[in-house]
RNA sequence: GCGCGGUUAGCUCAGUUGGUUAGAGCGACUGUUUUACACACAGUAGGCCGGGGGUCCGAAUCCCUCACCGCGCACCA
């Protein structure tokens, strides 16, 4: 038996020493990979679970992005569930990757390239997209090695990026089945244009913005007529009424007027439309069709001409007359003082309050425009998602979460999926030079429009990321051949922000269901957002960022873990106070020390001596434990981790410490019921150890190295590691293996 | 307007299917340098569980209602 501490164990434990060389340990011991199995013996009687798949595919990290709060708590949660898992027996495979992060990406590479004076407009898209493309290798470097640094499990030999060529691929297989399906269509529809970063957006890129403006009440022939936005109004040719008001009776449906307006007389026709409201304004408007949905669409149901005001700059087109080729919000107040000067305002209401859309990245006020783009019809995705979500298929944590899905799903709109940008996935089509149409091109074979038999040219736009993010289980597992497919997916559980439910996890279940038949996920477990000490959203203007790298460098990274996850409910936000984390750094230096009484005074002690009998009390704390294991085991499968953690910080301290292990040193002093005590501390210790695994794992795990000799006497000196010790219960009901002494 | 949360100790939050004196961490206060640890130990104070109503033998927990805070959705020009 050994008997002389280890040097290190005699001083405070010191995790920046630690961490790096653990981390090692780990990644070369192979324990990442599903495949390498644990040291543990196969045996399906003791274990029900051994050797079956748990799937975990991590949230793509943005490459070129820095490791935030919210990545700190990603890492800690997913690696809870996948270590504890592993630790279960389970053939687990927690699979890392990167994203190239769309328009993310590309604004952030935008802004660069202004501060060196450039602009994206005058490069040549093919070497933009090179150089975007070395920028976010370089730095996915980074976020790598950040990732590392968590003690993040994951099997990097299976990392996969959303541009390799095989995700790519199968990206453009789902995008021709939607389309020989008839799920996908190209036409001129509304999009949200911002005129800044010069492309269009789906709904959920959109921030809607409360705003106090004017709004104007404008004759119009014999209306009156109310708007907020009047530089749209120089094509308005129809005005529109219900057909059930009472007050504009004597006007017909088609009927024509003429009336002055801003830039001189017009002729107008009377449309009667259910879509407007009788109650609101003076329930009279005018309709501008290619720069507002609503308009939009009473254009489509009475075939109506629509014609463009503003171009895709944000300026006034030549209809605008003496005002165009100015910009829209210079424009407004000059054609207000024009239309007054021709007696044409009736009054203005200056506390109008209404909601603007502006774009979610700089801002910029939503322009809708007609354009031809890519379209993903929804409804008939969206109702078999429905279907699996509400007979229970899929699981959400917290719940209410499914009520909110249920919520979206079932309002959902057409998905706008081409983006006006070089950073991201090309959309495989052509385009039709003479008609516009779209015809969707794998192998670049098509020549001719098959409608109008025109040239065809190339479709410059990239997919919106969330295209390709949201086929990324069965993409990332190699769908359909894979063999990791054919093993792994359903994959078992998607852990994300609660944040991005809409984004990205709806997505994934209904293009996953669509694409592979089945859910991509059973389990979808959604955190909450990382906030400052003080609650607040941490944001780089407001200075209250919190870098987790400076917290794991100060208290060490199983600190930080077991702070992040302590008392932290699925999808409610956390308040990340520095005390909190520091507090945890006591703890692992508690465990430390705790871990130097049992160790010297229990080196005397025959460890496999499997005739100990514990006393009364000792015989009680073994059953307590026991007990608790059992308990929390059940709370590890329903997926509550901070509660375990909090019971087993509570146990450690309060109990083992300040009871267990006060109470032996009594009983090692005086002699009276040695054995006993010293195979209690230290059976307790090894139990302590592996439930901690999760939560704390670079402290554990290195007191197991130290343990280690002790505990293999007679065995095989191949590499062995906690990571991969068994779960100290089968499950709930089982009898608790609180591994020590009688361990074999 | 519709939807989803939240309101519990000074602060940050737990509280599972309703059951005896409502919990934790941090903070505060009082002691103690006791041979793993002062990154410690022993202890103390602090809450009409947002307001009102109801069901029940019994409600922080279930139902109704109001107030306030947060978030999401929406084509009222």
């Amino acid at each position: 038996m050994d008997s002389k501490l280890p040097e290190k164990l005699l001083k405070p434990f010191n995790p920046k020493e630690t961490e790096e060389r653990i981390y090692k340990l780990w990644e070369d011991s192979g324990f990442f990979a599903p495949e390498v199995h644990p040291t543990w013996v196969d045996d399906s009687s003791l274990n029900e679970n051994f050797g079956k798949p748990f799937t975990l595919i991590m949230p793509p990290t943005n490459a070129n992005g820095s490791l935030h709060a919210g990545h700190g708590l990603v890492m800690t949660i997913e690696d809870i569930m996948v270590r504890y898992k592993r630790m279960r027996g389970f053939k687990t495979l927690w699979l890392p990757g990167l994203d190239h992060a769309g328009f993310e990406t590309q604004v952030v590479y935008e802004k660069k390239l202004e501060k060196e004076g450039r602009t994206r407009f005058e490069i040549e898209p093919k070497k933009l997209y090179e150089e975007i493309l070395d920028f976010t290798l370089t730095n996915s470097k980074n976020i790598k090695s950040q990732v590392r640094k968590m003690g993040a499990s994951c099997d990097w030999s299976r990392e996969k990026f959303t541009l390799d060529p095989d995700i790519v691929k199968i990206v453009y297989q789902t995008f021709k089945k939607l389309s020989d399906d008839n799920l996908v269509y190209r036409g001129n529809r509304i999009v949200s244009w911002c005129s800044k970063h010069q492309t269009s957006f789906s709904d959920l890129e959109i921030l809607d913005e409360e705003r106090i403006d004017n709004f104007y009440y404008l004759k119009y022939g014999p209306f009156v007529i109310g708007t907020s936005r009047p530089e749209t109004k120089f094509g308005d040719k129809y005005v529109v009424m219900n057909p059930n008001d009472e007050r504009y009776k004597d006007y017909k449906d088609g009927q024509k007027i003429k009336l002055e307006w801003i830039n001189g007389p017009i002729e107008a026709t009377i449309v009667k439309d259910e879509a407007v409201d009788m109650e609101f304004g003076t329930g009279v408007m005018t309709i501008t069709p290619w720069h507002d949905t609503a308009d939009f669409e009473i254009a489509e149901r009475h075939k109506l001409d629509k014609e463009q005001i503003i171009d895709e700059n944000g300026k006034l087109l030549p209809i605008a007359g003496e005002f165009a080729g100015q910009h829209i919000k210079k424009a407004r107040a000059l054609i207000i003082e024009k239309l007054q000067k021709k007696g044409l305002v009736e009054k203005i209401n200056e506390k109008y309050k209404h909601v603007v859309r502006t774009c979610y990245k700089c801002g910029t006020v939503i322009e809708p425009q007609i354009k031809n783009q890519w379209f993903v019809k929804m409804k008939p995705l969206a109702e078999k998602a429905l279907e699996k979500i509400n007979n229970g298929e899929i699981k959400y944590i917290p719940d209410h979460y499914k009520k909110v899905s249920i919520h979206w799903l079932s309002n959902i709109m057409d998905w706008n999926i081409s983006r006006q940008i070089v950073w991201g996935i090309p959309i495989p089509a052509k385009i039709c030079v003479k008609c516009g149409a779209g015809m969707v091109d794998l192998d670049n074979k098509i020549k001719k429009c098959a409608s109008c038999g025109g040239e065809v040219a190339q479709d410059k736009d990239t997919f919106d990321t969330w295209f390709s993010s949201g086929q990324w289980p069965f993409a990332t597992l190699g769908y359909p051949d894979g063999k990791d497919f054919k093993t792994f997916y359903p994959t078992d559980v998607m852990e994300t922000a609660g944040e991005i439910i809409f984004f990205w996890v709806s997505r994934m279940i209904m293009l996953g269901l669509y694409v592979t038949g089945e859910i991509p996920f059973k389990n979808v477990y959604l955190h909450g957002l990382v906030l400052d000490a003080k609650g607040l959203k941490m944001s780089k203007s407001k200075g209250n960022v919190i870098d987790p790298l400076i917290l794991t460098g100060k208290y060490g990274t199983d600190a930080f873990r077991i702070g992040m996850v302590i008392g932290n409910t699925p999808g409610t936000s956390l308040a990340l106070a520095e005390e909190r984390i520091r507090g945890y750094g006591k703890f692992a230096n508690k465990i430390w020390n705790a871990t130097r009484f049992v160790l010297d005074n229990t080196k005397d002690f025959n460890n496999s001596n499997t005739e100990i009998k514990y006393d009364e009390e000792d015989k009680k704390s073994d059953e307590e434990l026991k007990k608790l294991v059992e308990e929390i085991t059940k709370e590890m499968d329903e997926y509550k981790f901070y509660i375990v953690a909090e019971k087993i910080y509570h146990y450690f301290w309060h109990t083992f410490a300040d009871i267990i292990i006060e109470r032996s040193k009594k009983k090692i002093l005086e002699n009276k019921n040695a054995d006993s005590a010293k195979a209690l501390v230290y059976s307790q210790l090894v139990t302590l150890l592996k439930v901690l695994h999760p939560f704390m794992p670079f402290v554990t795990e290195e007191i197991w190295q130290i343990l280690l000799p002790r505990r293999k006497v007679g065995e095989p000196t191949e590499m062995s590691a906690l990571m991969v010790e068994k779960w100290p219960a089968r499950n709930a009901s089982s009898i608790a293996d609180a591994g020590g002494p009688e361990s074999k």
